[in-house]
DNA sequence: TTGTCTGCAAAATATTTGCATATCA
DNA sequence: TGATATGCAAATATTTTGCAGACAA
């Protein structure tokens, strides 16, 4: 990822602080700059291991605390795909897209499609519903494990 | 529900669990016959509460294994609508259908367009996925909550 | 200075598992 | 009879929380 980027994350994210009246402390500017580096989707115990080889006494607490705060900050976005445990991956300069995880290897691929949002909106608009966020997965075999 | 649909269930079930050299054991058929009863959507702690009142002695453990085998039967679908527990619904008799949950009532609401699916399996099929059962969930705000 | 943060360890939550005993086919 | 199932309690795994000392603004 780019300097710039890494740099727009920061403004994002100090700025949603402030809003908030919370602190930009070295462990949460740390957190935030590993959690961009780390490519695609990763878990909370990935993003720790990470933080912790730049500062080793960030604690696992300050840890899930921040990610909480960075997807609320909308830095980044917050996906179950089963098996128990969150993932998460970059928000900020990616476009939305939903997933497809091979059941086999674990392999996530990404896909997006306007008419489905198009779709979607309609559906909830016929219920009186306001979508906030939406989630869909599909769940199946990868090319390779098929 | 009507004395058919449990005794198309139990058939179901029954079928099932030969098929896999498993037994219809009287835990089995209570925790079948309380699940049919359960109307929309539940958790594993409410079965198991129904379940006991029927039979006291049945227990955590083979509340979760029937469970899921209750899923792979095809007689449940199992969801996860966050909060960290899975909630399951009547899969029996119950045509395809995604969810809107609302975040502040809480309230599920179903909604179903055959379109939607048409092109998730028209994306999976650029990818060469072949989608096995695919998860699809609005969270938001229902009518009176917004 | 003072309200917010931190690390630590313990707690919380939902679900799963090992094992000795019981039960179904 | 013998494989499968059960209940119990302990184990898992991830995430959350209380608290006393530390730090940012």
């Amino acid at each position: 990822m780019s300097r710039i980027s890494v740099q727009e994350a920061e403004k994002k994210f100090t700025e949603f602080l402030k809003g908030r009246q919370l602190k930009y402390t070295t462990q949460r500017q740390t957190i935030l700059v590993e959690s961009l580096k780390a490519r695609g989707h990763f878990a909370a115990d990935d993003l720790l291991d990470l933080s912790k080889k730049k500062d080793h006494t960030i604690s696992k607490a300050t840890l899930y605390r921040t990610l909480a705060l960075l997807t609320d900050g909308k830095i980044l976005e917050e996906h179950d795909f089963g098996r128990g445990r969150k993932v998460y991956e970059r928000l900020l300069g990616h476009s939305h897209h939903d997933h497809m995880i091979c059941v086999k290897c674990k392999k996530i691929l990404e896909f997006e499609n306007d008419r489905l949002e198009e779709i979607q909106e309609k559906e909830a608009k016929k219920m009186g519903f306001k979508i906030i966020f939406h989630s869909h997965k599909l769940f199946g075999l990868c090319r390779n494990c098929r």
